[in-house]
DNA sequence: CACAAACGTCACGCTTTGTCACAAAAAACT
DNA sequence: AGTTTTTTGTGACAAAGCGTGACGTTTGTG
């Protein structure tokens, strides 16, 4: 049915933690020198496509993603998966209390990774309620994320959930500001097809046929296949949110409660 | 396309919060006598079909569940709908650090909540630092969660969907124990075919066809609708994780890596 | 008690999307 | 460079699941 690969081939040189997707991380958190020094690791180094940690691992590890991208999926027993997220510079991944991990964390470009101790972060939680609020906040934000991913997988068509997709890693690139909608904005894509489809609830077929039509109706531009441009802007966030600008037959709509 | 109900008649006598899906709550947060003074307030009824508060609604309060049961949904521009969590008595509602709701929430049963305003909630985080790990804690339990639906909205297929469900829901309501797997357990479900099917992805139809299946394969037993028999938990295990014990042809599967 | 209104179930086409199969293009290796 | 492997893109096909409509059942109301 789907692929089979990643099961775990259990990589040595492991670390790490996890979480969900496209987001916002303890940037911006107003630690005082003496909490920021318990928390501050040596930065490490992941190649592209190798493990941050499994799906099982002891959960004793956040990290702070500060390049590259990485991402997060579950596995179900027969190999289908799903990617959870995909996190960049100044997310925050592993941010669960639980004991064990519950996905599998995986570099997708190199990736720079500062490792933070869960134990030590509990610590100075302890004697800094601001840091528990803020990490709350982070939670928070995440679930909220995740709720919106939820619509996107559940009720969303193909269409609509890879422009949705397209605008949210445009958005997240150019650094969270509302995109002006006048000009192109060109959206890099660090993560293969699969990944893409993975994350959307899709197959890589229907990726590339939603995108190979998205090109032809002149809504974006695809140079190297992970280069895309997003042209019209207003007719993708159309497509995203259902508003069919031009597929099939918005027929008999409203009109029923009224 | 979906059903268009639900689109804020705005109801007076608002109130409320909000939340994911089938989860704990506050239970067992160790609050001292002070703390706990500080946050109680009058509990409040809603009447089954009234909503507790709508998406976009300033959050300022939390509500925990005392009795009843509560759903949360999004809804999409077009009327499609997608229900992100049911809640039970100790679970709690509302939990997102955002200025608005992200998602309606709305009783589905007769139910009774406990306010719990999140400004004195703040004040009691600030003072009591396990007071934040603990929520904390919850909003992490509410990601996996999350997590795990996402899993079942992007890849499972209908089937395993209802199956997974209907054992989540025997899990709450047996108070979280492991179900004893030699007897049949009584399921009661709340809600109306048409929130389930909101929360699984699918349509009414599926979920009944589903169920009809299930009953007739001798899985479950079905005497009011809402009466849910699981004869066979173990059977019903194995069709909410893909491992199809009698579905189609599971035939070529594994033996591609090792 | 009778009727109406939800709710649940079923049957039937039909569209959509996944499956399968291959070709083309990129990237990785030697 | 040249070869191999991975990734991407398309097309043909079939089946899963959806939309529709009809009907039975339960619940609620006058």
């Amino acid at each position: 049915m789907h692929r089979m690969d990643h099961l775990k081939p259990r990589n040595d040189d492991e670390t790490c933690h996890d979480h969900d997707g496209l987001h916002h991380g303890l940037r911006g958190i107003d630690l005082d020198g003496r909490s920021r020094l318990a928390l501050m690791a040596a930065a490490k180094h992941v190649e592209a496509k190798q493990p941050i940690f499994y799906q099982g691992d002891a959960a004793d590890t956040l990290y702070e993603v500060l390049s590259g991208a990485v991402k997060l999926y579950k596995l179900l027993p027969d190999g289908r998966r799903l990617v959870t997220g995909f996190f960049f510079a100044g997310d925050i991944i592993g941010l669960s209390l639980r004991q064990t991990y519950a996905y599998t964390a995986e570099a997708i470009t190199d990736a720079g990774l500062r490792p933070i101790s869960r134990s030590r972060l509990e610590r100075v939680m302890h004697d800094n309620p601001g840091m528990a609020k803020r990490l709350l906040e982070c939670a928070s934000d995440e679930l909220e994320q995740a709720h919106e991913q939820m619509v996107l997988l559940g009720r969303k068509t193909p269409v609509e959930k890879v422009c949705s997709f397209l605008l949210a890693i445009a958005r997240r690139q150019s650094g969270g500001h509302d995109i002006e909608d006048r000009e192109t904005a060109g959206v890099r894509l660090p993560m293969p097809r699969a990944d893409i489809a993975d994350y959307l609830g899709l197959t890589v077929e229907t990726v590339c046929r939603v995108l190979s039509r998205l090109k032809r109706e002149g809504l974006i531009t695809v140079s190297h296949a992970r280069d895309i441009g997003l042209v019209d802007m207003d007719g993708l966030a159309a497509y995203a949110d259902g508003d069919e600008p031009l597929t099939a037959a918005p027929v008999e709509r409203m009109a029923l409660a009224g």
